[in-house]
DNA sequence: TCCTGTGAATGTCTTCACAGCC
DNA sequence: GGCTGTGAAGACATTCACAGGA
Protein backbone atom coordinates (compact mmCIF):
# COMPACT_ATOMS: atom_id res chain seq x y z
CA UNK A 1 0.00 0.00 0.00
CA UNK A 2 1.28 3.70 -1.03
CA UNK A 3 0.11 7.00 -0.58
CA UNK A 4 0.39 8.72 -4.08
CA UNK A 5 -0.38 11.41 -6.41
CA UNK A 6 -2.21 11.15 -9.13
CA UNK A 7 -0.24 12.80 -11.94
CA UNK A 8 -2.65 11.83 -14.36
CA UNK A 9 -5.08 14.37 -12.35
CA UNK A 10 -2.87 16.66 -11.98
CA UNK A 11 -2.86 20.39 -13.00
CA UNK A 12 -0.28 20.76 -15.38
CA UNK A 13 0.36 24.60 -16.44
CA UNK A 14 -0.85 26.10 -19.43
CA UNK A 15 2.32 27.09 -20.59
CA UNK A 16 3.68 23.44 -20.04
CA UNK A 17 0.42 21.86 -21.70
CA UNK A 18 1.19 24.59 -24.94
CA UNK A 19 5.04 22.83 -25.26
CA UNK A 20 4.06 19.26 -24.82
CA UNK A 21 3.15 19.18 -28.86
CA UNK A 22 6.16 20.15 -30.09
CA UNK A 23 8.21 17.97 -27.56
CA UNK A 24 5.90 15.59 -29.31
CA UNK A 25 7.00 16.30 -32.86
CA UNK A 26 10.37 16.14 -31.94
CA UNK A 27 10.39 13.20 -30.07
CA UNK A 28 8.31 11.39 -33.39
CA UNK A 29 12.14 12.95 -35.36
CA UNK A 30 14.23 11.63 -33.33
CA UNK A 31 12.00 8.19 -33.15
CA UNK A 32 12.76 8.12 -37.10
CA UNK A 33 16.44 8.20 -36.30
CA UNK A 34 16.22 4.85 -34.40
CA UNK A 35 17.49 6.25 -31.21
CA UNK A 36 15.71 4.46 -28.49
CA UNK A 37 16.83 6.99 -25.50
CA UNK A 38 17.04 10.50 -25.26
CA UNK A 39 18.33 13.14 -23.24
CA UNK A 40 16.65 16.57 -21.51
CA UNK A 41 19.13 17.86 -23.14
CA UNK A 42 18.94 16.66 -26.97
CA UNK A 43 15.12 17.03 -26.95
CA UNK A 44 15.51 20.34 -25.53
CA UNK A 45 18.00 21.27 -28.67
CA UNK A 46 15.48 19.81 -30.54
CA UNK A 47 12.80 22.03 -29.48
CA UNK A 48 14.12 24.86 -29.14
CA UNK A 49 13.81 24.91 -25.33
CA UNK A 50 16.17 25.11 -22.62
CA UNK A 51 17.04 21.69 -20.70
CA UNK A 52 15.44 22.61 -17.00
CA UNK A 53 12.28 23.49 -18.70
CA UNK A 54 11.84 20.31 -20.27
CA UNK A 55 12.61 18.14 -17.56
CA UNK A 56 9.96 20.05 -15.15
CA UNK A 57 7.31 19.85 -18.06
CA UNK A 58 7.78 16.10 -18.32
CA UNK A 59 7.94 15.80 -14.12
CA UNK A 60 4.10 17.17 -14.32
CA UNK A 61 3.04 14.05 -16.10
CA UNK A 62 4.67 11.51 -14.40
CA UNK A 63 8.43 9.95 -13.63
CA UNK A 64 9.14 8.98 -16.70
CA UNK A 65 12.87 8.88 -17.23
CA UNK A 66 16.07 7.27 -15.49
CA UNK A 67 18.37 9.26 -14.13
CA UNK A 68 22.02 9.04 -15.63
CA UNK A 69 20.45 7.63 -18.58
CA UNK A 70 17.36 9.64 -19.99
CA UNK A 71 14.06 8.94 -21.43
CA UNK A 72 12.89 6.23 -23.53
CA UNK A 73 11.64 7.29 -26.90
CA UNK A 74 8.95 5.21 -27.35
CA UNK A 75 7.44 5.08 -24.44
CA UNK A 76 7.63 8.80 -23.41
CA UNK A 77 6.28 9.29 -26.86
CA UNK A 78 2.90 7.43 -25.72
CA UNK A 79 2.43 9.17 -22.49
CA UNK A 80 3.18 12.53 -23.93
CA UNK A 81 -0.23 11.10 -27.00
CA UNK A 82 -1.75 10.01 -23.91
CA UNK A 83 -1.78 13.27 -22.11
CA UNK A 84 -2.67 15.21 -25.09
CA UNK A 85 -5.58 13.05 -26.01
CA UNK A 86 -3.91 11.78 -28.96
CA UNK A 87 -5.02 8.36 -28.51
CA UNK A 88 -7.98 8.85 -30.58
CA UNK A 89 -9.71 11.30 -33.51
CA UNK A 90 -10.89 13.82 -32.66
CA UNK A 91 -13.35 14.98 -36.32
CA UNK A 92 -13.32 18.82 -37.17
CA UNK A 93 -16.09 20.73 -38.73
CA UNK A 94 -14.66 24.05 -40.43
CA UNK A 95 -16.91 26.79 -40.63
CA UNK A 96 -16.90 29.32 -43.54
CA UNK A 97 -15.65 28.26 -46.92
CA UNK A 98 -13.70 31.65 -47.91
CA UNK A 99 -10.10 32.40 -48.51
CA UNK A 100 -8.67 30.15 -45.61
CA UNK A 101 -11.70 28.05 -44.97
CA UNK A 102 -10.66 26.17 -48.21
CA UNK A 103 -6.92 26.15 -47.59
CA UNK A 104 -8.04 24.83 -44.06
CA UNK A 105 -10.08 22.33 -45.78
CA UNK A 106 -7.43 20.86 -48.17
CA UNK A 107 -4.23 21.41 -46.14
CA UNK A 108 -4.87 17.54 -45.54
CA UNK A 109 -2.54 17.97 -42.23
CA UNK A 110 -5.39 17.55 -40.01
CA UNK A 111 -6.33 14.47 -41.10
CA UNK A 112 -3.15 13.09 -40.64
CA UNK A 113 -2.43 14.50 -37.11
CA UNK A 114 -5.66 12.56 -35.94
CA UNK A 115 -7.69 15.82 -36.34
CA UNK A 116 -10.24 14.36 -39.66
CA UNK A 117 -12.37 17.19 -41.72
CA UNK A 118 -15.50 16.09 -40.87
CA UNK A 119 -17.93 18.39 -42.21
CA UNK A 120 -17.34 21.97 -44.17
CA UNK A 121 -20.04 24.21 -43.47
CA UNK A 122 -21.11 28.13 -44.61
CA UNK A 123 -24.20 30.31 -44.86
CA UNK A 124 -24.36 30.83 -48.36
CA UNK A 125 -26.80 29.67 -50.25
CA UNK A 126 -24.59 29.49 -53.23
CA UNK A 127 -21.71 27.70 -51.42
CA UNK A 128 -23.86 24.99 -49.56
CA UNK A 129 -24.21 21.89 -51.90
CA UNK A 130 -20.92 22.95 -53.78
CA UNK A 131 -18.49 19.81 -53.41
CA UNK A 132 -14.56 21.12 -51.91
CA UNK A 133 -12.07 18.58 -51.90
CA UNK A 134 -14.08 15.19 -50.61
CA UNK A 135 -16.89 16.86 -49.05
CA UNK A 136 -20.39 18.80 -49.77
CA UNK A 137 -20.24 22.37 -48.42
CA UNK A 138 -23.45 21.98 -45.80
CA UNK A 139 -25.26 24.55 -44.29
CA UNK A 140 -24.47 26.04 -40.83
CA UNK A 141 -28.23 25.23 -40.03
CA UNK A 142 -27.39 21.81 -39.94
CA UNK A 143 -24.71 21.82 -37.39
CA UNK A 144 -26.40 19.97 -34.66
CA UNK A 145 -27.34 17.27 -37.19
CA UNK A 146 -23.47 17.38 -38.46
CA UNK A 147 -22.17 17.44 -34.84
CA UNK A 148 -24.05 13.80 -34.30
CA UNK A 149 -23.16 12.48 -37.17
CA UNK A 150 -19.59 12.98 -37.45
CA UNK A 151 -18.68 13.03 -33.67
CA UNK A 152 -17.31 16.67 -34.15
CA UNK A 153 -15.12 17.65 -31.20
CA UNK A 154 -14.05 20.80 -32.58
CA UNK A 155 -14.98 23.70 -34.33
CA UNK A 156 -12.79 25.80 -36.81
CA UNK A 157 -14.00 29.63 -37.38
CA UNK A 158 -13.04 30.73 -40.48
CA UNK A 159 -15.37 33.11 -41.23
CA UNK A 160 -14.97 37.10 -41.78
CA UNK A 161 -15.18 38.98 -38.26
CA UNK A 162 -18.76 39.89 -38.12
CA UNK A 163 -19.77 36.28 -38.30
CA UNK A 164 -17.26 35.06 -35.30
CA UNK A 165 -19.32 35.45 -32.12
CA UNK A 166 -22.34 34.10 -33.49
CA UNK A 167 -20.91 30.99 -35.17
CA UNK A 168 -18.98 30.13 -31.79
CA UNK A 169 -22.26 30.66 -30.09
CA UNK A 170 -24.01 27.68 -32.68
CA UNK A 171 -21.28 25.79 -32.24
CA UNK A 172 -21.45 25.57 -28.39
CA UNK A 173 -25.10 25.03 -28.84
CA UNK A 174 -24.88 22.18 -31.10
CA UNK A 175 -22.00 20.77 -28.45
CA UNK A 176 -18.95 21.72 -29.44
CA UNK A 177 -16.74 22.97 -26.75
CA UNK A 178 -13.56 23.07 -28.62
CA UNK A 179 -13.26 26.08 -30.74
CA UNK A 180 -9.97 27.48 -33.00
CA UNK A 181 -10.75 30.85 -34.13
CA UNK A 182 -9.13 32.26 -37.19
CA UNK A 183 -11.38 35.37 -37.28
CA UNK A 184 -9.74 38.78 -36.42
CA UNK A 185 -12.43 39.33 -33.76
CA UNK A 186 -12.63 38.58 -29.92
CA UNK A 187 -14.88 35.84 -29.17
CA UNK A 188 -16.35 34.59 -25.55
CA UNK A 189 -17.36 31.45 -24.71
CA UNK A 190 -19.08 29.40 -21.55
CA UNK A 191 -15.88 28.89 -18.99
CA UNK A 192 -16.70 25.29 -19.45
CA UNK A 193 -15.52 25.52 -23.12
CA UNK A 194 -11.75 26.31 -24.44
CA UNK A 195 -10.90 28.95 -27.40
CA UNK A 196 -7.88 29.52 -29.09
CA UNK A 197 -7.48 31.96 -31.92
CA UNK A 198 -5.19 32.33 -34.59
CA UNK A 199 -4.99 35.88 -35.79
CA UNK A 200 -2.76 36.39 -38.79
CA UNK A 201 -3.23 39.84 -39.17
CA UNK A 202 -1.80 40.47 -35.35
CA UNK A 203 1.51 38.17 -35.52
CA UNK A 204 2.08 40.49 -38.58
CA UNK A 205 1.57 43.76 -35.93
CA UNK A 206 3.45 42.41 -33.29
CA UNK A 207 6.65 41.52 -35.28
CA UNK A 208 6.24 45.24 -36.82
CA UNK A 209 6.24 46.69 -33.42
CA UNK A 210 9.51 45.02 -32.65
CA UNK A 211 10.73 45.80 -36.27
CA UNK A 212 10.34 49.45 -35.56
CA UNK A 213 12.18 48.87 -32.25
CA UNK A 214 15.05 47.73 -34.77
CA UNK A 215 15.23 51.33 -36.30
CA UNK A 216 14.76 53.37 -33.80
CA UNK A 217 17.29 51.76 -31.41
CA UNK A 218 20.21 54.13 -32.61
CA UNK A 219 18.57 57.47 -32.57
CA UNK A 220 16.84 57.14 -29.58
CA UNK A 221 19.60 55.47 -26.82
CA UNK A 222 18.30 56.88 -23.63
CA UNK A 223 16.26 55.88 -21.16
CA UNK A 224 16.12 58.88 -19.22
CA UNK A 225 16.86 62.44 -20.65
CA UNK A 226 16.34 66.08 -18.66
CA UNK A 227 13.76 67.97 -20.95
CA UNK A 228 11.37 70.52 -20.88
CA UNK A 229 8.45 70.48 -18.55
CA UNK A 230 5.80 71.01 -21.12
CA UNK A 231 7.26 70.40 -24.58
CA UNK A 232 8.88 67.45 -23.31
CA UNK A 233 11.96 68.85 -25.35
CA UNK A 234 15.31 67.54 -24.37
CA UNK A 235 17.48 70.72 -23.13
CA UNK B 1 13.55 71.71 -16.49
CA UNK B 2 12.26 68.42 -15.58
CA UNK B 3 13.54 64.91 -15.26
CA UNK B 4 11.43 61.85 -16.42
CA UNK B 5 11.57 58.94 -18.09
CA UNK B 6 11.33 58.38 -21.64
CA UNK B 7 8.26 56.39 -22.29
CA UNK B 8 9.10 55.97 -25.87
CA UNK B 9 12.16 53.87 -25.03
CA UNK B 10 10.27 52.11 -21.72
CA UNK B 11 10.58 48.37 -22.03
CA UNK B 12 7.19 47.25 -22.47
CA UNK B 13 6.63 43.52 -21.29
CA UNK B 14 6.07 41.16 -24.19
CA UNK B 15 2.51 40.52 -23.34
CA UNK B 16 1.58 43.85 -23.33
CA UNK B 17 2.31 44.15 -27.17
CA UNK B 18 0.44 41.07 -27.92
CA UNK B 19 -2.74 42.70 -26.77
CA UNK B 20 -2.05 46.68 -28.42
CA UNK B 21 -2.85 44.87 -31.44
CA UNK B 22 -6.47 43.19 -29.75
CA UNK B 23 -7.06 47.27 -28.45
CA UNK B 24 -6.27 48.53 -31.97
CA UNK B 25 -9.20 46.60 -33.31
CA UNK B 26 -11.33 47.56 -30.65
CA UNK B 27 -10.18 50.79 -30.91
CA UNK B 28 -11.38 51.23 -34.26
CA UNK B 29 -14.42 49.75 -33.46
CA UNK B 30 -15.27 51.88 -30.70
CA UNK B 31 -14.22 54.69 -33.37
CA UNK B 32 -16.84 53.33 -36.13
CA UNK B 33 -19.61 54.20 -33.61
CA UNK B 34 -18.55 57.85 -33.48
CA UNK B 35 -17.51 57.65 -29.75
CA UNK B 36 -15.27 60.13 -28.99
CA UNK B 37 -13.74 59.11 -25.08
CA UNK B 38 -13.57 55.36 -23.89
CA UNK B 39 -13.56 53.94 -20.52
CA UNK B 40 -10.65 50.95 -19.92
CA UNK B 41 -13.74 49.33 -18.45
CA UNK B 42 -15.50 49.11 -21.81
CA UNK B 43 -12.12 48.81 -23.94
CA UNK B 44 -11.31 46.04 -21.49
CA UNK B 45 -15.10 44.10 -22.19
CA UNK B 46 -14.70 44.60 -25.90
CA UNK B 47 -11.15 43.39 -26.06
CA UNK B 48 -12.35 40.23 -23.91
CA UNK B 49 -9.76 41.13 -21.13
CA UNK B 50 -9.48 42.66 -17.27
CA UNK B 51 -9.69 46.99 -16.91
CA UNK B 52 -7.00 46.73 -14.59
CA UNK B 53 -4.89 45.24 -17.42
CA UNK B 54 -5.87 47.66 -20.04
CA UNK B 55 -4.80 50.24 -17.59
CA UNK B 56 -1.71 48.99 -16.62
CA UNK B 57 -0.66 47.80 -20.72
CA UNK B 58 -1.44 51.93 -21.42
CA UNK B 59 0.35 53.33 -19.13
CA UNK B 60 2.99 51.82 -20.54
CA UNK B 61 3.08 53.82 -23.67
CA UNK B 62 2.36 56.77 -21.50
CA UNK B 63 -0.23 59.01 -19.82
CA UNK B 64 -2.99 59.02 -22.45
CA UNK B 65 -6.50 58.69 -20.27
CA UNK B 66 -7.90 61.24 -18.22
CA UNK B 67 -8.62 60.93 -14.96
CA UNK B 68 -12.92 60.41 -14.25
CA UNK B 69 -13.56 60.89 -18.03
CA UNK B 70 -11.38 57.94 -19.56
CA UNK B 71 -9.60 58.04 -23.28
CA UNK B 72 -10.25 60.23 -26.50
CA UNK B 73 -10.57 57.49 -28.92
CA UNK B 74 -8.78 59.21 -31.65
CA UNK B 75 -5.53 59.59 -29.97
CA UNK B 76 -5.17 57.22 -28.14
CA UNK B 77 -5.93 55.50 -31.47
CA UNK B 78 -2.87 57.38 -32.76
CA UNK B 79 -0.46 56.00 -30.16
CA UNK B 80 -1.33 52.61 -29.99
CA UNK B 81 -0.85 52.46 -34.04
CA UNK B 82 2.61 54.75 -33.61
CA UNK B 83 3.83 52.52 -31.08
CA UNK B 84 3.41 49.27 -33.14
CA UNK B 85 5.04 51.24 -35.91
CA UNK B 86 1.72 50.91 -38.43
CA UNK B 87 2.09 54.61 -39.23
CA UNK B 88 3.62 52.94 -42.41
CA UNK B 89 3.65 50.12 -44.58
CA UNK B 90 5.96 46.67 -44.11
CA UNK B 91 5.97 44.89 -47.71
CA UNK B 92 6.15 41.23 -46.71
CA UNK B 93 7.59 38.55 -49.10
CA UNK B 94 5.33 34.88 -49.12
CA UNK B 95 7.80 31.73 -49.14
CA UNK B 96 6.17 28.58 -50.42
CA UNK B 97 3.32 28.54 -52.79
CA UNK B 98 1.35 25.64 -51.50
CA UNK B 99 -2.08 25.53 -50.23
CA UNK B 100 -1.67 27.77 -47.17
CA UNK B 101 0.86 30.02 -49.45
CA UNK B 102 -1.66 31.00 -52.02
CA UNK B 103 -4.19 31.27 -49.61
CA UNK B 104 -2.38 33.87 -47.64
CA UNK B 105 -1.26 35.21 -50.90
CA UNK B 106 -4.76 35.98 -52.25
CA UNK B 107 -5.92 36.52 -48.39
CA UNK B 108 -5.90 40.41 -49.34
CA UNK B 109 -6.44 40.99 -45.23
CA UNK B 110 -2.86 41.30 -45.29
CA UNK B 111 -2.65 44.65 -47.86
CA UNK B 112 -5.47 46.64 -45.96
CA UNK B 113 -3.55 46.52 -42.64
CA UNK B 114 -0.19 47.25 -43.71
CA UNK B 115 1.27 44.41 -44.78
CA UNK B 116 1.28 44.44 -48.65
CA UNK B 117 2.46 41.19 -50.40
CA UNK B 118 5.67 42.65 -52.02
CA UNK B 119 6.29 39.30 -53.28
CA UNK B 120 5.77 35.32 -53.81
CA UNK B 121 8.54 32.82 -54.11
CA UNK B 122 9.24 29.31 -54.48
CA UNK B 123 11.71 26.73 -55.16
CA UNK B 124 9.77 24.86 -57.85
CA UNK B 125 10.72 25.28 -61.08
CA UNK B 126 7.17 24.70 -61.71
CA UNK B 127 5.81 27.23 -59.40
CA UNK B 128 8.41 30.04 -60.69
CA UNK B 129 6.61 32.00 -62.89
CA UNK B 130 2.89 31.61 -62.75
CA UNK B 131 0.55 33.87 -61.79
CA UNK B 132 -0.80 34.44 -58.66
CA UNK B 133 -3.12 36.96 -58.20
CA UNK B 134 -1.06 40.25 -58.90
CA UNK B 135 1.93 38.67 -59.07
CA UNK B 136 4.34 36.59 -60.64
CA UNK B 137 6.18 33.67 -58.34
CA UNK B 138 9.41 34.33 -58.38
CA UNK B 139 12.53 32.02 -57.84
CA UNK B 140 13.73 32.16 -54.09
CA UNK B 141 17.43 32.55 -55.35
CA UNK B 142 16.81 35.83 -55.84
CA UNK B 143 15.22 36.89 -52.20
CA UNK B 144 18.24 39.21 -51.99
CA UNK B 145 17.34 41.49 -55.06
CA UNK B 146 13.68 40.99 -54.08
CA UNK B 147 13.91 42.22 -50.41
CA UNK B 148 15.98 45.29 -52.03
CA UNK B 149 13.74 45.82 -54.79
CA UNK B 150 10.80 45.90 -52.66
CA UNK B 151 11.77 46.85 -49.76
CA UNK B 152 10.50 43.38 -47.84
CA UNK B 153 10.40 43.70 -44.44
CA UNK B 154 8.47 40.90 -43.14
CA UNK B 155 9.14 37.02 -44.65
CA UNK B 156 6.17 34.81 -44.22
CA UNK B 157 7.70 31.03 -44.33
CA UNK B 158 4.76 28.96 -45.85
CA UNK B 159 6.68 26.10 -46.77
CA UNK B 160 6.81 22.04 -45.21
CA UNK B 161 8.74 21.45 -42.47
CA UNK B 162 11.58 20.71 -43.70
CA UNK B 163 12.50 23.49 -45.46
CA UNK B 164 11.96 25.86 -43.18
CA UNK B 165 15.37 26.48 -41.43
CA UNK B 166 16.65 27.02 -44.64
CA UNK B 167 14.31 29.28 -45.99
CA UNK B 168 14.74 31.69 -42.24
CA UNK B 169 18.59 31.39 -42.80
CA UNK B 170 18.12 32.77 -46.60
CA UNK B 171 15.56 35.22 -45.23
CA UNK B 172 18.14 36.52 -42.35
CA UNK B 173 20.96 36.07 -44.68
CA UNK B 174 18.87 38.75 -46.87
CA UNK B 175 17.95 41.31 -44.91
CA UNK B 176 14.60 39.93 -43.61
CA UNK B 177 15.18 40.40 -39.81
CA UNK B 178 11.11 39.92 -38.94
CA UNK B 179 9.76 36.20 -39.42
CA UNK B 180 6.56 34.51 -39.60
CA UNK B 181 6.40 30.80 -39.68
CA UNK B 182 3.76 28.69 -40.47
CA UNK B 183 5.82 25.37 -40.94
CA UNK B 184 5.21 22.96 -38.09
CA UNK B 185 9.09 22.90 -37.22
CA UNK B 186 11.79 24.57 -34.81
CA UNK B 187 13.00 27.42 -36.52
CA UNK B 188 16.25 29.12 -34.78
CA UNK B 189 17.35 32.72 -35.46
CA UNK B 190 20.17 35.23 -34.56
CA UNK B 191 18.98 37.46 -31.33
CA UNK B 192 18.72 39.88 -33.52
CA UNK B 193 15.87 38.96 -35.06
CA UNK B 194 12.43 38.21 -34.54
CA UNK B 195 10.22 34.88 -34.82
CA UNK B 196 7.03 34.17 -34.33
CA UNK B 197 4.91 31.19 -35.04
CA UNK B 198 1.51 30.00 -36.11
CA UNK B 199 1.60 25.91 -36.03
CA UNK B 200 -2.26 25.46 -36.38
CA UNK B 201 -1.73 21.35 -35.86
CA UNK B 202 -0.48 22.49 -32.27
CA UNK B 203 -3.52 24.56 -31.63
CA UNK B 204 -5.55 21.54 -32.06
CA UNK B 205 -3.43 19.66 -29.94
CA UNK B 206 -3.86 21.60 -27.55
CA UNK B 207 -7.63 22.46 -27.57
CA UNK B 208 -7.35 18.19 -27.86
CA UNK B 209 -5.93 17.64 -24.07
CA UNK B 210 -8.45 20.10 -22.81
CA UNK B 211 -11.16 18.51 -24.39
CA UNK B 212 -9.60 15.18 -23.26
CA UNK B 213 -9.95 16.45 -19.91
CA UNK B 214 -13.35 16.74 -19.54
CA UNK B 215 -14.10 13.37 -20.47
CA UNK B 216 -11.63 12.56 -17.75
CA UNK B 217 -13.62 14.58 -15.31
CA UNK B 218 -16.42 12.63 -14.25
CA UNK B 219 -14.80 9.19 -14.24
CA UNK B 220 -11.26 10.37 -12.49
CA UNK B 221 -12.52 13.04 -9.44
CA UNK B 222 -9.58 12.42 -7.32
CA UNK B 223 -6.39 14.05 -6.88
CA UNK B 224 -5.08 11.91 -4.32
CA UNK B 225 -6.00 8.00 -3.37
CA UNK B 226 -4.51 4.85 -2.13
CA UNK B 227 -3.23 2.49 -4.23
CA UNK B 228 -0.87 -0.74 -4.94
CA UNK B 229 2.69 0.50 -5.17
CA UNK B 230 3.46 -1.30 -7.78
CA UNK B 231 0.47 -1.36 -10.03
CA UNK B 232 -0.79 2.16 -9.08
CA UNK B 233 -4.24 0.33 -8.79
CA UNK B 234 -6.96 1.96 -6.17
CA UNK B 235 -6.89 -0.41 -3.34
C1' DT C 1 29.92 9.65 -13.72
C1' DC C 2 25.79 10.95 -15.86
C1' DC C 3 21.38 12.78 -16.10
C1' DT C 4 16.79 13.06 -13.91
C1' DG C 5 13.55 15.16 -10.64
C1' DT C 6 12.58 18.92 -7.87
C1' DG C 7 12.82 22.44 -4.01
C1' DA C 8 14.21 27.18 -3.92
C1' DA C 9 15.27 31.48 -6.16
C1' DT C 10 14.32 34.48 -9.56
C1' DG C 11 11.76 36.71 -13.05
C1' DT C 12 7.50 37.96 -15.35
C1' DC C 13 2.58 38.90 -15.57
C1' DT C 14 -1.87 39.79 -13.45
C1' DT C 15 -4.83 41.65 -10.19
C1' DC C 16 -5.92 44.43 -6.27
C1' DA C 17 -6.82 48.54 -4.14
C1' DC C 18 -6.48 53.21 -3.59
C1' DA C 19 -4.30 57.89 -4.04
C1' DG C 20 -4.78 61.55 -7.10
C1' DC C 21 -6.89 64.34 -10.45
C1' DC C 22 -10.83 65.64 -13.35
C1' DG D 1 -18.42 60.87 -8.05
C1' DG D 2 -15.88 58.70 -11.59
C1' DC D 3 -12.00 56.88 -13.72
C1' DT D 4 -7.01 56.79 -14.42
C1' DG D 5 -2.29 55.53 -13.02
C1' DT D 6 0.44 52.75 -10.26
C1' DG D 7 2.72 50.72 -6.05
C1' DA D 8 2.20 46.38 -3.74
C1' DA D 9 0.53 41.69 -3.43
C1' DG D 10 -0.27 37.61 -5.49
C1' DA D 11 -0.15 34.10 -9.11
C1' DC D 12 2.35 31.96 -12.50
C1' DA D 13 6.48 30.55 -15.15
C1' DT D 14 11.36 29.90 -15.74
C1' DT D 15 15.81 28.88 -14.29
C1' DC D 16 19.20 27.43 -10.97
C1' DA D 17 21.53 24.11 -8.54
C1' DC D 18 22.02 19.95 -6.45
C1' DA D 19 20.52 15.58 -4.11
C1' DG D 20 19.94 11.08 -5.47
C1' DG D 21 19.32 6.97 -8.28
C1' DA D 22 21.13 4.27 -12.43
Amino acid sequence: MWRFVDRSRRRIPEATVARLPVYLRTLLEVQAEQTSTVSSERLAELSGVNAAKVRKDLSYLGTFGTRGVGYEVDSLLVEVSRELGLTRDWPVVIVGVGNLGSALSNYGGFGDRGFPVGAVVDTDPLKVGTRHGDLIVRHIDDLPEIVSQFGIAIGIIATPAEGAQDVADRLIAAGVTSILNFAPAVVTVPDEASLRKVDLALELQILSFYRQREELGASLDRDLVIADKTTGLVV
